[in-house]
DNA sequence: GAGTACTTACTCGGATAGACGCTGTCCGAGTTACACAGG
DNA sequence: CCTGTGTAACTCGGACAGCGTCTATCCGAGTAAGTACTC
């Protein structure tokens, strides 16, 4: 059970764009570009972001992508479900209807205890991905990346920014 | 991102395993049939759960399964570990690097900020797994299972176990 | 009655095949900004 | 100078193929318990 790559695209792709200034867009070709990786399938999951309103797009030249909503107010797990989707990590299957002692007529109520344990343990994934903010993840990011190269980066990503 | 079907599988053949007299084994064959899953495939969850150490297994008629530690011993982690591994579900491939702004002097220091926050989550999943033990969970369902089926589930189970 | 060979039931591992999702590429339709030509 | 057309750049969506993993099945090798058979 591994995360897609497009979750750790998704999630740089976002961090560069909260970097923005106000207004201002940035195209997947120059998205894809900084990060070295394949413009159309990084298209794929900037879609997804735009499909789960967290980055607005615009077409024509000029155009491309931006935060819908303040760094501040996007978490990890917003980025994360809109990339691999809301469903729980575990399925239940209730094999134990299958039990060949169980009368026809009795009716479970509830969901397995153990689907319930699972689903705790998947509630506590997402309570701390919620927890982080990508306004949290840049105040951690500027004190860890030498300024020359923090500077050099926002000033290519300007360059493109329509 | 879903778990694999077998470790439902896994943990259904725990809570049974766990429920068996001291030194008694069960085969797979009942295990299956207790399930109504296909022996063959529950055979490869097994036989992780065995590598694992969690079981130990004889050969030979009335051979089987039976847990090696006392169920209070044995967490969801350990057996959600067994089958699905123990890496982590976030990997990084470090795309940072890719950064056309980066000198080639320049040499990352510690791991990338988003890995660590996605591996923070991914221990706060494995730690909400690993406070529940399987002597829990049986403590839960005998509250919850109609005492009847409880009583004729596991004359079923004794029946087969050797 | 004691010892030995045989049968049976099971685990374990490898080989195999289909289904499905992830990765990655390609292309066309639609949209917008800009440049350029004509009045 | 103004208007209209054309072009370029971009998003978006669908189609497609390759690959690995998950699901599932089958078979053979090895092992242990119980049974039958021999002395």
């Amino acid at each position: 059970m591994i995360l897609k790559s497009q979750v750790e695209w998704a999630l740089h792709c976002c961090t560069i764009l909260a970097g923005l200034p106000n207004g201002r867009y940035l195209s997947t070709k120059a998205l894809a570009e900084f990060h070295g990786v394949p413009k159309e399938y990084l298209s794929k999951a900037l879609q997804s972001l735009s499909q789960a309103k967290l980055v607005d797009s615009t077409l024509g030249p000029s155009g491309g992508y931006r935060l819908s909503r303040p760094a501040a107010e996007i978490s990890f797990l917003d980025v994360v479900e809109a990339v691999e989707g809301k469903e729980r990590t575990f399925v239940c299957n209730n094999i134990r209807t299958n039990n060949p002692c169980r009368p026809k007529s009795y009716c479970e109520a509830g969901p397995c205890a153990i689907a319930r344990i699972m689903w705790e343990a998947d509630e506590a994934w997402r309570a701390s991905l919620r927890s982080v903010t990508l306004a949290a993840l840049i105040q951690t990011l500027e004190k860890e990346i030498p300024v020359t190269l923090w500077q050099s980066s926002s000033e290519w990503v300007l360059n493109r920014a329509g």
